[in-house]
DNA sequence: GCGATATACATTGACAGGCGATGTAATGCG
DNA sequence: CGCATTACATCGCCTGTCAATGTATATCGC
C-alpha cells in the first residue's frame, strides 16, 4: 500500500531532519534511505523533498554546501544545525501525542488508549466499549 | 500541549466518520465529544468541520437531515452511509500503516520497534503496561 | 563516440484542506 | 431586554504537495 503522503503533510520536515540526524546527506540519497526504511510505502517526490530543503535552511534549521564533486552529478549536502536538533526533538513528542490522539479518536487500538493527562489528576477510564454493530 | 491539527490533516473526515459509527449526531456534538475524547488536545474549528461535513455528504458517505427543532437552536443530523462505512474501514487500515512508518521514520520507537515481514504477520504485541507518564 | 540511463538538483503553477473572520438565528436566563 | 450559548454556514487566505518541465554530469553498452 503506497501512502498517500497526504495523510503525512507536515511530516516532511520531520523525517529530513531525522534523516539528518545520522549525518550529512543529500537530496538523492535522503529520499532512496527513506524509501528504503519505509520499504517503498513512501516516496517523497522530488518538489516536495527540495521546497522542504528550501524550507528547512530558510528557517535555519538545516544549512548546505557543495560537494562530491567528481563522482556523479553534483550534490548539494545538508547538514542539520543545533536549532535543528531542537526542533526535530519537538516534532517527535508532537508526533508522540498525535499518535496518541488519533488512536483514540480513530479507534484502531491494539496499542491500547492512552489516558493519561499531564497533571495525573485527570479522570480514570471512562469506558468507552466498542461493539461495531448496530 | 493543543496540537497543531496541521498534523491532523486529512484526518478530520475519518473522525467524523468515526463518530458517526456510533450513531446518528450534529456538528456541535461532534465537535465537544472528539475535544472531549481528545482532552481539548484537538479543537476542530467550525470552519473545519463544516467543510468537511459538506465534503463527506457531497461524496456519499454521510447523508443529513434537519432534526432537534424546539430545544435549542435548529440542528442538522448527519448519518453514515454504507459508503461511508467503507471508507472508514480504509482509512482506519491507512492510518496503522502511516503510524507505522512514521514511527520508523522519525524514530520514537520506545513501544516496540517495528520490523515485520512483509508477509503482513502482526508481530506478536508484546504486553506493554501503560502506567508511565512522561 | 554516441545515445540511453541513472544520478542529481531546481522551479512553476495548480490544487486541496485548515481556519480566521464574519454572519445568521433560536433559546434561555437574570 | 440584553447577553450567553447553542448551532450552522461561507469566504478568502495560507501552506504543503506534486505534476510537469528543465538542466547538467557520469557511466554503460555498442
Amino acid at each position: 500500500m503506497a501512502l498517500s503522503a497526504d495523510l503525512l503533510r507536515g511530516y516532511t520536515d520531520t523525517i529530513i531532519l531525522n534523516r539528518l540526524r545520522e549525518g550529512d546527506s543529500y537530496g538523492y540519497e535522503i529520499n532512496r534511505k527513506v524509501s528504503e526504511l519505509s520499504r517503498g510505502a513512501l516516496e517523497l517526490k522530488e518538489a516536495t523533498l527540495y521546497t522542504a530543503f528550501r524550507r528547512l535552511e530558510s528557517s535555519g534549521y538545516i544549512i548546505s554546501y557543495w560537494g562530491g564533486e567528481g563522482s556523479g552529478a553534483r550534490r548539494r549536502y545538508y547538514s542539520i544545525t543545533v536549532e535543528g536538533r531542537n526542533r526535530l526533538a519537538e516534532d517527535q513528542a508532537a508526533w508522540k501525542e498525535t499518535r496518541r490522539i488519533l488512536d483514540t479518536l480513530l479507534n484502531p487500538e491494539e496499542r491500547r488508549p492512552v489516558l493519561q493527562g499531564r497533571s495525573g489528576q485527570e479522570i480514570p477510564v471512562i469506558h468507552v466499549e466498542d461493539q461495531s454493530d448496530e
